[in-house]
DNA sequence: TTTTTTAGGTTATTATATGAACAGCATGTC
DNA sequence: GACATGCTGTTCATATAATAACCTAAAAAA
């Protein structure tokens, strides 16, 4: 089971892993390196055998009797998940959540870069946000191949998201982060992330109503 | 195991309640009623079993041989979520990504309505955004009481999200919805909910370098 | 009516994830 | 250099979740 090319880990460690890069991103800006599982997890509010064990499912990574390198464990985590190279991204809807997701400096710190941005409001072509011009849909296709992109993400509303995705996997873009409500219908080869914000509203609602 | 009160229920069920919720609406919009737990299961992705599952936590709603009218089986969900009511909530952080959150139509559609918002930067403070006042932390305690906020959401920069929290807690907040990239420290007796959209990111660069 | 069909509810099985316990290696100490 | 200590890597038991199979009720057809 220590393949990295195993495909069989378990997407929850994958979502885990990231969350220990965060947490060692900003253990070293205070300027320290020795770092044990035991802190780096209660950091991430998880247990420090799980901490243990999904990075056991990619090699070993720490010293016994030690603890980790917070910039060696970093440096292997960022290998893992493929977060030490640049991803060229696009983002279609450049909405008040496409504005935000184009000035989000963390992402381009870690190497996801927009490219360019969509949308169909004639009033927004051509504007240039955070650096990055908006182009109408129709230009997608001479983007995507000019600079060879391989994220696409979905700030559009709930009604044009699959259109907006079923062009995306047109265009030969395998790999769609989606902030629309609504879930997308996709071939087995291009890998979808969702993330619906309403729905952690929803959950705090349900168990606001039950506390005590 | 059938109580609406029993606290043994998944997490992640309460999630899917959630996504069938939204599902139902947009069923709805397109004027239909009658919906069998396999098309509502396909339109969210996930297995019709585990649909009928969900909802046998908390009830039958369902005609054997028929299937599930959309308006009931919806004001279900919405009685068992706690989305039949309003919530009011206060926003701490008004940059690009509180603007999103302050302007996102759906929250408010289902019962989710800020009161206000707080920032630290004089030049956001007294702005109005989509109707709500930006106010500085320090009126907080006031807001709270006179609204009777229940919810806080927190959309600042890493560094503040531990201590607007706090304060939202000081305040007797017990609803927390963290948009920051970073992990809350909190009492049992508070709910928080975390969102990290950068992770998304590293889940996708991760699938995508070992797609085939 | 009786039968057949349909689709929800329920139970059982399998798969997955977590947490605790322990084995094993590096470091520091006497 | 032997020994004690500390923290990782790994295994295993438990808990949780997902899927499949089955049972039951309602509606429609014969």
């Amino acid at each position: 089971m220590n393949s990295m090319s195993d495909f069989r880990i378990p997407g929850i460690t994958i979502y885990r892993l990231g969350m220990y890069a965060r947490s060692l991103e900003r253990f070293l800006q205070e300027g320290r390196d020795l770092i044990s599982s035991e802190e780096l997890a209660r950091a991430c509010g998880v247990n420090p055998a799980q901490l243990r064990k999904d990075l056991s499912y990619f090699g070993q990574f720490g010293v016994r009797g030690v603890g980790y390198s917070a910039q060696t464990l970093l440096k292997s985590i960022r290998r893992i998940l493929g977060t030490d190279r640049e991803w060229p991204m696009v983002l279609a809807g450049v909405g008040h959540l496409g504005h935000a997701l184009l000035s989000y400096e963390i992402l381009t710190r870690r190497g996801f870069k927009f490219v360019a941005a969509f949308d169909v409001d004639p009033a927004k072509i051509g504007k240039v946000v955070n650096d990055i011009y908006v182009y109408a849909m129709e230009q997608l296709p001479y983007i995507v191949r000019e600079h060879r992109v391989e994220i696409g993400v979905i700030a559009t509303p709930c009604d044009a998201a699959q259109e907006v995705a079923d062009s995306f996997i047109r265009e030969g873009i395998k790999g769609i982060v989606n902030f629309a409500p609504t879930s997308i219908k996709h071939p087995p080869n291009v890998v979808v992330e969702q993330s619906d914000m309403t729905i952690l509203f929803d959950k705090i609602a349900y168990y606001l109503l039950r506390l005590d």
